[in-house]
DNA sequence: AATGAATGAGTCTTCATTCAT
DNA sequence: TATGAATGAAGACTCATTCAT
């Protein structure tokens, strides 16, 4: 069989289990729905894949690739966009992303999860992931992808549409750090009990006037007297 | 029986389980393991909760509990502290009970991925789930935590420590989010493939900083005339 | 606590399992749902019954006690009526015990499923059934109810209602059977894939009529010369 | 593997388990009892048959097959029996199979006993059962048992050998009845404490009688005016 | 008499993974 | 390459029964 019939091949398989994964879930996916969906047989899976951690690695893969992309879109012809409109973009993008992508944004959370993991105590890591040859792809992926943020940030600074006395790294993580929340937890907000006067329509508003006001500071000055006493 | 030896035991079972879930995770745990740490039969684990959901809904009931104290803590004599204040120190122990509790701020945070589900389709939170007396208890838990972060800000906003431009609710929630993308993603920053100047140590203070702009406004002006345009 | 109380509770057990098994059956019935709904603890359904066994053959025999009486009113006052009046009365409401007192039939058609096992080997049978107070009075009763059906039908040969011919014994455990196979299948006739012209009432008129011509010969004559051949 | 190796290990598993529950019945037979029966894997088992309620719909399936492989068989070449003919044989040879061949006998029972609740109420039969592939057939099956019954008396009425004011299709349900409650109750009578008079050889001449009188008309002639009062 | 906490053996079922062909 | 039969280790949950109080 060709390269490409076994690209093809690879391809059928990881299609099929994105869709499964993306309806039911991780854990409520099978290899043998996998195999079934792509019409082949559960052993071709574990000969292209060495296991279902494997095969979930090559989506994470597939999803920071996307993402990647997604990136650089944002970007666009850079010569013609300020890094803050870059992060604008990014952000919207983003966010459409993690939802309508969401078996891909899972799987790159999970990823960092077992980064996190493996920073704490490599042992805890299963060794089919650790040591598969995905492992350090991603770490690499995972790499890029918060250069470009940064990047972006950077050129902004420079550009002049951010603001100067950010710091790139750390403002592209935190920026990083409130959409990965914002996705959590938007769609638990203002269930029926209420009192709190919010939606998520308001509140997606408010989210991305901070986001912004972060990159450009905001234009209210800040409060007078750096916290002239609290009653007066 | 009397009503504390029942309370002892559940409580025995809850901390078995909570430690457990610590070191292995939810579904690496099983209901025998409980049993065994706890010392008791599996029937008892079943007698006390009505399932593994239950139990863990249990978890998250403790999860919330705590953090409603934390939270309350962070007030103190509220006479004696700004809103901002208060935000400030809530922000140092909510990061610091996400890293040292981790099974309750997981617990938590499942607990809000439920109620997304529930949100799009009731049918399809897990029945055991959805009709566990726990559920709404756990709703309002959410709520109520909720209500008293945005109380923080409302108040900051009244004392004049926090910018009075916000909007105190989806302020709440967007910072709320920061914390939880920065609690996801903080252990899996900077592993050795480098190039991107940025430790753990050195995000948490760029992190910290923009937390508390958001709320105090940026000391330096913003980006005068409001992004004309990238360059020229 | 005196006997009156006892019995009481007995009673209450009794109902309660006799209801919620009528409403699940006894299989999805548990000791402890008798328990809650007779409002007292699963201890104490033990110490009056010595297992969930034993507790339904305080059923079976209520379901005897309940045949017997059954019988009894279809003698009514004996000297009024004919045998086979007394078997029409009696398949009437043997039909209509079983179909309303569910319980109680298949209770009772367990029991003689054990006296069957018990019959081919005793030891195939639960010694705490064998050897509980209640497997001989059911015997008895099972006799006792036999000795009665047995006896209409004499009666009615006697009385020249029934015809002559006819052996007392077999013909009421005939006429048994048929009604007892008639409960068994009466509910799964007629289903929709048809060609089978037959709905529950017709075949309830049909079966009724035979029952009859069992007792009272059919008016038919038999077929005239004993099987005049096949084929001419 | 063949087609013919994958039938053998079905017709183990269907054999391993026909016989355990013919031992020790439906309830007390588990799947790894089958299992290591049939000296496979309790996978295995679940490979070829989706549950234990599946697997015992399969021997359901078998019952039906053979019984009307025993209808069959009771025509012989129809050309040279009678209706009647056929008929006894086969009321010998169903007592014969419900005696010899219990497991089948139950199972088929047990499936009207489904039919029953469906016909109440679809949804208070398993749904694993209900859609299972297994269900329609059996349906069927049922159908074209009852079928072949009417068949064999229509089959009488026409050559003469059974009288001819029979309804075929409720005779044929009401023969049947007969046999199933034969077969329900023959094991159970005449223990011990006697007076009555009757053993079940002497009842199984007198069934035989009656079933026989049905169909052919009794000759003694019915008791003479149709009960025209009790005594007088 | 009465309670209900406690037990533990059991039951069905699932599924990732392997391997003979 | 490709198949799919086969494995076996779990795992969640149930329930009759017991027993200390």
């Amino acid at each position: 069989m060709g390269v490409y019939e076994r690209q093809q091949k690879e391809k059928k398989i990881l299609e099929a289990a994105i869709q499964l994964i993306g309806e039911k879930g991780l854990h409520a996916t099978t290899v043998d729905d996998v195999a079934k969906k792509a019409r082949i047989s559960k052993g071709l899976v574990y000969f292209y894949y060495k296991s279902k951690e494997d095969l979930y690695m090559a989506i994470t893969k597939k999803g920071f690739d996307e993402l990647k992309e997604l990136f650089h879109k944002a970007f666009g012809k850079s010569k013609e966009k300020t890094g803050l409109e870059v992060m604008t973009d990014l952000s919207e993008s983003y966010l459409a992303f993690a939802r309508e992508k969401k078996v891909f944004h899972d799987a790159v959370l999970h990823f960092l999860g077992l980064l996190d993991q493996y920073r704490v105590d490599k042992e805890m890591v299963n060794p089919l992931v650790r040591d598969s040859q995905f492992f350090s792809k991603l770490v690499q992926s995972h790499h890029d992808l918060a250069k470009l943020g940064i990047k972006a940030i950077s050129t902004g600074i420079k550009d002049g549409s951010i603001r100067p006395d950010l710091h790139a790294e750390s403002t592209f993580y935190t920026l990083w750090s409130m959409m990965i929340g914002y996705c959590r937890i938007s769609g638990s907000i203002s269930l029926e009990p209420g009192e709190i006067k919010i939606n998520t329509e308001s509140w997606k508003n408010g989210f991305k006037r901070l986001f912004f006001e972060i990159l450009k500071g905001s234009n209210t000055p800040s409060v007078s007297p750096p916290v002239q006493g609290k009653l007066f």
